[in-house]
DNA sequence: CGCGCCGTTGATTCGCTTCAAGTAAGGTGG
DNA sequence: CCACCTTACTTGAAGCGAATCAACGGCGCG
């Protein structure tokens, strides 16, 4: 981990692209952008982790991280796939408790840490900022839900077809982290992930591209979906 | 559903049991008191549904209720048991957005109903407020979370022992649920949980009545989580 | 170059789901 | 009060799907 200084003014910029602070006052922007640090962090580096106390916002300017759990057997359980630009732990450090999961970059990751203390300060100011926060936490909510809905009653190959509807943008899906991780998230090992793509490749239903997979027959994996739940 | 007209004041008694409300000013409470109704529902109502507006906060007075999201093909998959007294639904409530689950009554439910407004007029007068959904927030992300790295990474009897030790009281575990919605809080069947409970019962570990596990050998049990992982 | 990680494919195994009976308790209506 | 239904739970038997084990090719990197 290094700790970059950037030329004045770079902070703020990075601060204003976040839908958070997205309408602020100016000069609220730039009291938060005080106290911020930019920092690069390692491949595999550790952001926080589980149980450590949220002293710090962190906000992904570039890169993937991912929240993860580890069990006792040390094998971990990928719950998020956060890309640049957004937050990562925003509803532990407002709420002042224990991070729920530890946060781990995929790649090489420029992080801006803002400190706790200036969030609530700017809370107090504008408690809107905790309804935008409990936004998100909803989301975080809401998209666990999703997983754990289809873990259970899904089979893997629908489970696969879901995810690549659910992120297709100009007919293809930008993994955004290496296969393993992505089939961590959708609950299967490498190897199911691997033999599900390559189903929907045999069946001309996509086309495999490292990281990016083009959907050439869209109706081939809606149809698997209507069948499959 | 049906609409319950109680003594004055049991309104105001019921609110000051829940930890979201308590240390307020007996004025503020009043004025959230005024808003709020009784009501009684029936076993398998629910008292709203994923997608459904979120206008109302419900706070459970009695009874258990089920948070849970149905797949397409009608299955049922339990997020949460929430149990009187506590709150159903407080966080999406509060950031005002759609419920991202539905919430039905396993048994007989009375519920108390806070509009959302009479919250958010609390929460401009003291945003302390705010910070307490997003802590509970929070404990339901870590819940989440908790559920899904189990999920994939261990096996029904481990699931099971692992549910018993984290809701053991006084050397039992009452089950908040019939058998079949725990197994499925647990990402089980029916079938599958009846026989981990029964294996556990064979080796003496446990002992099963009704909907309380009595827990004999806590060491047995202990011992399946290290070896398990 | 040689080492390690990622990804792919193949063969095997095993745990859970599914299907199928059967018991028991609770509720309803004649 | 009893016949009947539904629902919850348990146990047994069978089949399947994903994990596991294993081998291999490709690629980046020291």
């Amino acid at each position: 981990m290094k700790t970059l200084h950037p030329a004045p003014g770079v902070i703020e910029t990075h601060l204003r692209s976040l839908p958070l602070f997205a309408g602020l006052p100016s000069g609220d922007v730039a009291r938060v952008a005080e106290g911020a640090l930019l920092r690069l962090y390692e491949r595999e580096e550790d952001l926080f982790r589980e149980g450590d106390e949220a002293r710090d916002l962190f906000c992904l300017v570039q890169g993937v991280a991912r929240a993860l759990r580890t069990g006792p057997g040390g094998k971990e359980k990928v719950l998020h796939l956060a890309t640049a630009p957004g937050l990562v732990g925003e509803v532990p450090t407002m709420a002042g408790r224990p991070f729920p999961a530890t946060a781990r970059c995929t790649e090489e990751c420029t992080v801006m840490v803002v400190p706790r203390r200036a969030l609530l300060d700017l809370a107090r100011r504008d408690p809107e900022i905790l309804l935008r926060v409990l936004a998100s936490s909803l989301m975080r909510l809401k998209e666990l839900a999703g997983l754990l809905a289809e873990h259970g009653e899904r089979s893997a190959l629908v489970r696969v077809a879901s995810y690549l509807l659910g992120h297709l943008q100009q007919g293809a899906v930008d993994l955004p982290a290496p296969k393993k991780d992505v089939a961590n998230l959708l609950g299967l090992t490498p190897e199911t992930f691997s033999r599900a793509l390559a189903v929907l490749r045999d069946d001309g239903a996509i086309e495999v591209d490292e990281s990016t997979v083009h959907v050439l027959r869209r109706e081939e994996i809606e149809r698997l979906l209507e069948a499959g739940d």
